[in-house]
DNA sequence: TCGAGCTTTTACACAACTGTCATATTTATT
DNA sequence: AATAAATATGACAGTTGTGTAAAAGCTCGA
């Protein structure tokens, strides 16, 4: 699996260092920012997975900045943890207040930050859409992760279900492999084209029974590539 | 019984201390936070029975805290006693609106408040569901802590049995391994998550007998973790 | 302080999945 | 009908994730 991405913003350098020692420790790749500017741009740019947010930036801009990414629609559902210096425990709750998602007192065990991280990662990824989706007697349930013809359970890979899920929320509408390697593999990953392909091949066999074949939901674009359609076949 | 454990939330020490010693007297165990930081830290990770929280936390962060836990799916079944000064009335109407269970103004009876915390945590422990669950001949009993399998008890640890009742209350729905830790473990336990793999092979184990294997209700859901369901695997 | 009973970590084997290729098959074009 | 282009299919090997057992660590009570 890909390792979480982690923004460190503080403005002293040593600090980002031991936080960045502490954190790779647990396998968590590291970013770092030394000001409120550098460390906008660079969420507005990469989207990490999580921001640690010094309060105490020369500016007194920690918590301006925490308000400004929480005002935008882009980066408001960017998880932050705040670190605060001890003696300032009043901004705490301010900090809470404005939205950030945890918070934690310098010094700290390394323990202590690597364990609030996870927490908050964890309860960050836990919030994606969770109804199942039903075509035709073909459904698919998040939150059990996994896929159903007419009541009965369908054997199928990580990414066929990533796959499936994919079309059954964007159905009606054609996409080129590389479409779907961006959007089912996922950004910056360098697989063949034909590889989909491949895959497609996999889910439409999924998805065949004794009875019906709803692999023929997933339609060829011949020179484009494919479209999930509940409307039968059709020429271009 | 095991006995009820009471996290007490104010800032001075000396206050906590009169407390501690009231309910010990009681046969309530206690701990102690002496910031609404601490305090929250120590919910996440230890649940406890209770928590007393004082109204007036330096920073006006009791009301805060209060509405965080309740805030947090983790942490929102815990019953909340809040503690405020008289003259404060009005807030107690305030701490009741964010969800505490109830208040005591201070300063109060030892008496009154043994018999407070006892009448929230009965009502709490209520709550809980003590019926016995039953899928398929498999049966867990929450008031005698033990597991059947057509009647016949079955031996596991502490944890393989948190761990099934965990998964008997949230069937046909896939955790991943941090999301277990979270609900069985507890909060911010800084466990590895491949641990997970070997209770949930250990519960699988026990959970097989000469005749029915239950242990295969409990399905690897690859990539992601696990999922309870009675709806069998399938062919490829 | 020691030992029993659990829990957590570690290490390795194994099975599932993925990506790529080579080879059919289909479709479009002339 | 022949040819070119694109997709479908089956097979293979490398990779990743999980199962399993055993060892190392804890905790609590005798």
């Amino acid at each position: 699996m890909e390792n979480k991405c982690v923004l460190i913003v503080d403005d002293e350098s040593a600090i980002r260092e031991m936080i960045r020692v502490a954190l790779e420790m647990s396998d968590i790749d590291c970013m770092e920012a030394g000001s409120a500017q550098e460390a906008h741009a660079h969420i507005v740019d990469h989207k990490p997975d999580l921001v640690l947010l010094d309060w105490m930036l020369p500016g007194a801009s920690g918590i301006e900045l925490l308000r400004r990414l929480k005002r935008d629609e882009l980066t408001k559902d960017v998880p932050v943890i705040m670190l605060t210096a001890k003696g300032e425990e009043d901004n705490k709750i301010q900090g809470l207040d404005v939205g950030a998602d945890d918070y934690i007192t310098k010094p700290f065990a390394p323990r202590e930050l690597i364990a609030r991280i996870k927490a908050v990662l964890r309860r960050a990824g836990q919030l994606e859409d969770e109804s199942a989706i039903d075509v035709e007697g073909l459904t698919l349930d998040p939150a059990s992760h996994r896929v159903f013809i007419q009541q009965k359970p369908v054997d199928m890979g990580p990414t066929e279900f990533k796959l499936l899920k994919f079309f059954m929320t964007h159905r009606e509408r054609a996409y080129s492999r590389g479409q779907l390697l961006d959007h089912v593999w996922g950004g910056n990953v360098y697989v063949e084209e034909r590889t989909v392909d491949v895959h497609i091949r996999r889910l439409r066999k999924a998805l065949q029974t004794d009875h019906i074949d709803y692999g023929t939901l997933i339609q060829t674009v011949r020179g484009t590539g494919y479209r999930f359609s509940t409307t039968g076949a059709n020429v271009a």
